[in-house]
Formats: C-alpha cells, structure tokens, sequence
DNA sequence: GTGATGGATTAGACACGTCTAAAGATCATC
DNA sequence: GATGATCTTTAGACGTGTCTAATCCATCAC
C-alpha cells in the first residue's frame, strides 16, 4: 500500500519520464511544488520498495511494478476527469485538481465499475489516453501545433498542459478536443500561428499556445 | 482545512452524541479503532480549532462550527454511498469503507452536483438521512424492531449498524429498506422474533438482528 | 587540469498522528 | 469516606513527510 505522497512522487517520475527522457530531482520537486531534498527521501523509499531503480547523481528508472502502479494511477485519475465532466458537468478546467484527490481512492471495482459506467472511454477531458485494466495505452502518434506549416489540415487531439489559464483561454477562442483547422501562417518573428477553424474565422494563437496543443492529421 | 483524521474523530463524535447523549473517550476510539490517548491528543486539537468543547474527565460537546462541519461530512458519506449503488452497481453492503475516503475530498460543487446528479435523495442505501447543502436533516421517529410488539406492521426505515455481514444477513433474507413486516411473536427466553413479509413466508431473526433494525408504522 | 556552477544528497530539525506505560479522576460499593 | 474498577489524561517515544542549510558531485568553460 503505497501513501498519496509516495504515489504522487510516482507519479510525476512517469510523467516526466513519459515526455523528456530523464525525470530530474528538481523537476519532481517543481512539479509536486516540494523540495529537491524531499524528492531525495522519497525516491530512496520507492527505491527500496521495489518501484523504481535510483542511482544517486545520476537518475531514476521505473521497473516494471512502478510503471504498472503509476499506469493504474493515471487511469484512476483520467477516469475521474472523464466522470467530472460528463457526468457531473464541470468544466475541463476544474478537474484536475479534484481528480488529483480522487485517483489516490485505490480500489479495483470501484475503477472497473466507474470505466464501465463511462462506457470504457479511450481519452480523458483532455485528450490524455486512459490506459485500461491491464494498464495499456492506445497510443497515438500526435505532433505539437508548433512545428505544424502553413496549409496543413489538422484535428487537436489533445491539450499536453492542463493548466487552468490555458483551458480557459482556448474555451474563450472555440478550441476544444477534436476541433478541427487549418494553419494559414506561421510568423517567423514571434512563432505566433494563424489558424483557421473549420466553421469560423480566423485568429492568431502565441507559440506558447500551440505549443500545448497536441493535433493529428484531420 | 481539517486532516483526514481530524474529520474522523470529529465525525466520530457527532455519531455518538445522535445515539447516546456523550461521546465517551474509549468508545470514540473503537469506533476509528484506535487508543484512547490518541483520542485525548485529537479531542484536543480539535477544541483548540473551536469544533467542540473539552472538559477533561466529563466530556465533550460540539460547537455550531462544529457540528456544521461533521454534517457535511455525514452529506459526502452517504452521497457518495447512494451514488456507488445506485449508479455504480454497489452492494449496500460494500460502500461503507470506500465511502469513508471519498467523504474527505472536501469540495463544495463537487458535493452539490454529486446531490443534483442523484436527484438530491433524502436517503442513504441503509435507510440514513441525508443532509442537504444547509446540513438540515429530515426527521423522521423511527424505532427498533426489537422494542415492537405482536401484531404491529411495519416497514423497515433504516438499518443502524452497516456491518457487512448484517447487511448480507438481511440481503439473504429478503430484508430491504422499505420492506413491510408483520411482527407474529416475540420470544421472551432469547428475545428472538416471529416475522412475517409482506409477500412471503414467516421466518424469525434474533434479537441482535432486530435490535438494528428501524422501522416505522406501515 | 582547475574552478565555477548548479543540481543532488545528507544532516539536522520540526509538525503530525500514533503508540505504550504511567499517573490522575470518577464513581459505585462496601 | 476508603477501596477498587474503570476511564482519561499525560509523558515520552517513534515513524512519516516535510523543511533549511551544509556538503557533495558532475560537468562545462577556460
Ligand atoms: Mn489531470
Ligand atoms: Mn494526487
Ligand atoms: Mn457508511
Ligand atoms: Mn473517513
């Protein structure tokens, strides 16, 4: 049985890992708004629990049980955004933080029952894959709007930030998971984007913006 | 922001003091299987966060604050309760403990569109008032099966022991909520009773079982 | 190579929640 | 009104998770 902190810690290693390729002691602190020396205790900990390998000054590794545990975690946490916004009508700004109490709720039917109930969705509010049971992911092969050029069709899959500020701010502009458009220009000056949604005119998003968003080929 | 097990032992307390008229330090630790000093440490915690007075050696007592708090405590308990059964498939006998953790995700909206969600019940699966967003309660005067008499017919309002295995007792049996009885005979040697449903045959419980149950006037 | 730099770890502290053992109260009974 | 049973509280300890400050280490610039 692991605490919500140990499998918080657990957590932002597989985010981290998930993205960059090496999850630094100072980002887990960073993102668990703790302190590198915290992050050392606990890593010892997980280390010694069998859920992650740590070779000090150098970095950590999940094994096998961690990443399955920090797989079941995620689940937990998606399905608890996907029910907060479909069931219950929040918006997908105003999850996060509840599904951060929530996924700690370890409990097998209870996730089962609730991935039923959902009708065993394949992505959250977000547009982050759920793993299933068996902690399997249907991965996809998405690229940053960022690096997108001009002319290019595109449907958004997904929303790799989910800071309030910028929900919001694509609600305000009509972009939403799925939502589909085409890049007309990218400004070498600023790396800001014109982009045009298929029913509506067109607008300008910052480089910080399309950075986030994650799109496939429509 | 009260801890997990602050709002434990409050909850606690409030439990002891509706049945009974104190909140006995030993009793308070059974409940949350627990020390007595451990007890005496939270008891006083919790005065000095103006949530109940502490006389030492007599007792405690809670304040407005207080008891406001412990009843949205009871709100999140059993909606999360009716919620597992009624949309997740639960046996009443199962949702006590789960309910217990998710009653400490403290989050207004969450609680309101969860009773909004559920048609705002004023019931729990064992038959427990809910209270509503104002921790008003509705009061109904029920009594136990055991004090009832030959001849009377009742319907089972509530069950005020969620043990598993009374619970799974009177699921075998065909004893719900709502169920209506006619009390046959009451056996003074071992306090056992004759009951009968409504539609089916007679059978008798024994006086633990009659002792929790709550029933009304049919 | 030698420093400088910045991230990582350790040392030492503290708050919290729990425990056991010891001491203090209350109360019923004689 | 003393005694004993029972309950409650205090004293002192420990594990956990966090922090700050000090130290350690890898690496980059020169
Ligand atoms: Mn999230
Ligand atoms: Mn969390
Ligand atoms: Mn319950
Ligand atoms: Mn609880």
């Amino acid at each position: 049985m692991l605490t919500r902190s140990e499998e918080d810690h657990l957590k932002a290693v597989y985010a981290l890992l998930q993205d960059g390729d090496s999850a630094l002691t100072k980002d887990i602190a960073q993102r668990l708004r703790t302190k590198a020396s915290s992050v050392t205790d606990m890593l010892k900990k997980l280390a010694e629990k069998g859920l992650l390998k740590h070779e000090p000054y150098y970095g950590v590794k999940l094994t096998a049980k961690g990443r399955s545990h920090a797989l079941q975690l995620v689940r937990r946490h998606r399905l608890w955004e996907t029910f907060l916004v479909q069931h219950l009508g929040f918006g997908w700004d105003e999850v996060h933080e509840l599904a951060e109490q929530l996924e700690h709720v370890a409990n097998d039917k209870l996730t089962d029952r609730l991935d039923d109930h959902l009708g065993k969705p394949a992505f959250d509010p977000h547009g982050d894959p759920i793993p299933d049971r068996q902690g399997r992911i249907r991965e996809r092969k998405t690229l940053r709007l960022s690096l997108c050029k001009a002319g290019q069709v595109l449907r958004i899959a997904a929303v790799s930030e989910t800071t309030d500020g910028l929900l919001r701010l694509l609600d305000s502009k009509g972009l939403r998971i799925g939502s589909q458009l085409t890049v007309q220009e990218v400004h070498a000056f600023d790396g800001s984007m014109d982009i045009k949604p298929k029913n509506g005119a067109a607008f300008s998003v910052s480089k910080e913006v399309s950075h986030h968003l994650q799109v496939e080929p429509a």
